[in-house]
DNA sequence: GAATTGACGTTCT
DNA sequence: AAGAACGCCAATT
């Protein structure tokens, strides 16, 4: 039975990652530690990778980084870079340039309260 | 239901 | 400094 009041991990993640501005980068670990459970990034990454990429903007969440681990995962290997490159960020050799610059951390631009 | 698997990250060697 | 090991924990096999 579900427990509809009580969001999915999977759920939350979305909501995250719904909320990452254009142009700007976060980590898995990032919203993993949003979510409060620090250590599980991998759990963030694999509710991404379950998630319909029409929703979520998984183009812009790469590992701590910045390296575009999950490119793999969009059908073609180049789509990843090209939707990143699209909004700005620029990536050379699967790494994208001035990550610091671009990365966004929803511990400090989200206020927990909304969640 | 046990074992394996992950788009990760930290710690230990 | 670089690589291996381990923790995480839900889903899949």
């Amino acid at each position: 039975m579900n427990k509809m009041q009580d969001i999915n991990f999977f759920e939350k993640v979305y909501r995250v990652a719904e909320m990452i501005p254009y142009g700007r980068v976060t980590t898995y670990g990032a919203i993993a530690e949003f979510l409060g459970q620090k250590s599980s990034a991998r759990m963030v990454g694999w509710a991404i990778n379950k998630s319909d990429l029409n929703r979520i903007p998984a183009h812009r969440i790469v590992n701590r980084l910045g390296l575009l681990t999950g490119k793999q995962h969009f059908g073609d290997i180049n789509i990843m870079q090209q939707l990143l490159e699209n909004e700005g960020i620029a990536v050379s050799d699967n790494k994208i340039n001035d990550f610091e610059k671009f990365f966004w951390d929803p511990c400090k631009e989200i206020d927990k309260k909304l969640f």
